[in-house]
DNA sequence: AATGGACTCAACCGCCGCGGC
DNA sequence: GGCCGCGGCGGTTGAGTCCAT
């Protein structure tokens, strides 16, 4: 059986585009719009695979297009983005408005990977969770096996996803006995508005600090990915709108993540013991 | 000026998730 | 539920370019 290749690879023209099929896609695409890629070719009268098309259009075509070096400020974000996100380049890319996955990626490959590699040197005794999460394991040389043994060990997000609310438990809270802590003892959740988060959760009027939660839909998201560590997941707080990505946090095992509007908070579940934290 | 290694980046490949049937 | 087509993604490749010697 197996899958039928996404078009035939015979008659069709391989490698870099010429100025004429960029015409003729461009022409075709305004005409027409996205989508259909399959068939595309055919129909605009091209001699390339549907793939193809689909890619010199997102890559290089779209009229949207940014052109021209990374900025200082599109560097940093992209650093910022791919210590939170690892190698997903599309949704970095979504946070640049005109550069593309592909650029980034090469980008990182390129540039940007050396020069963090070079200002982090390597230290077998000290592993920076983050540098780890910059490379895949089987990029950085390892077996298969080996790297299947590294994902289990290290902190790997995968596949983040975009969250307007979440809950985050306070780790003084968290330290509490469970056994001895009811959970009528969890000081009550606060709704923190206009958030600025920092490391610090916020404090009470007697200095003590709250477990809280926030709602920020329209200041920035948070994104939830997994600690395979403690098999749990993790979400990072604060991506703003400038870009500041401020920390992240464990979520609560079996915590209900709010992703929508049913936010149920289940407060038994902060009680979770320190220990449990990365 | 010639050459060869390093670098860049557009393009390709293979896989995956999703939706329709 | 399984198959299949499609779009999308991340990893990799290789032609072209740059640069040091």
């Amino acid at each position: 059986m197996g899958r039928s290749p996404c078009c035939s690879k015979e008659g069709l023209n391989r490698g870099a585009w010429t100025a004429l099929e960029d015409k003729i896609l461009t022409a075709y695409i305004k005409a027409h719009g996205e989508g259909q890629w399959r068939n595309l070719p055919k129909r605009a009268g091209l001699k390339r695979c549907g793939k193809s098309c689909r890619l010199r259009w997102l890559n290089y075509l779209r009229p949207d297009i940014k052109r021209g070096n990374i900025s200082h400020d599109e560097e940093e974000l992209i650093i910022r983005l791919h210590k939170l996100l690892g190698n997903r380049w599309s949704l970095i890319a979504g946070r640049l408005p005109g550069r593309t996955d592909n650029e980034i990626k090469n980008y990182w490959n390129t540039t940007l990977g050396k020069k963090i590699a070079k200002s982090q040197p390597s230290s077998a005794s000290q592993e920076n969770k983050s540098s780890l999460a910059e490379q895949p394991a089987k990029t950085r040389g390892l077996s298969d096996s080996a790297a299947a043994a590294d994902h289990r060990s290290k902190l790997i997000r995968t596949r983040a996803s975009r969250c307007t609310r979440v809950v985050i438990p306070n780790p003084v809270t968290l330290s509490l006995p469970i056994e001895n802590t009811p959970a009528t003892a969890v000081p009550p959740l606060r709704r923190v508005d206009h958030l600025h988060f920092t490391n610090q959760p916020p404090k009470n009027s007697d200095g003590d600090e709250e477990a809280y939660y926030s709602e920020v839909p329209d200041q920035g998201h948070y994104y939830k990915g997994t600690d395979h560590d403690h098999e749990v997941e993790t979400v990072t707080t604060g991506i703003f709108g400038n870009g500041d990505i401020l920390n992240d946090w464990p979520v609560v095992p079996g915590i209900n993540f709010l992703e929508d509007d049913d936010a149920i908070l289940d407060l038994d579940s902060l009680l979770l013991d320190s220990d449990e934290w990365p």
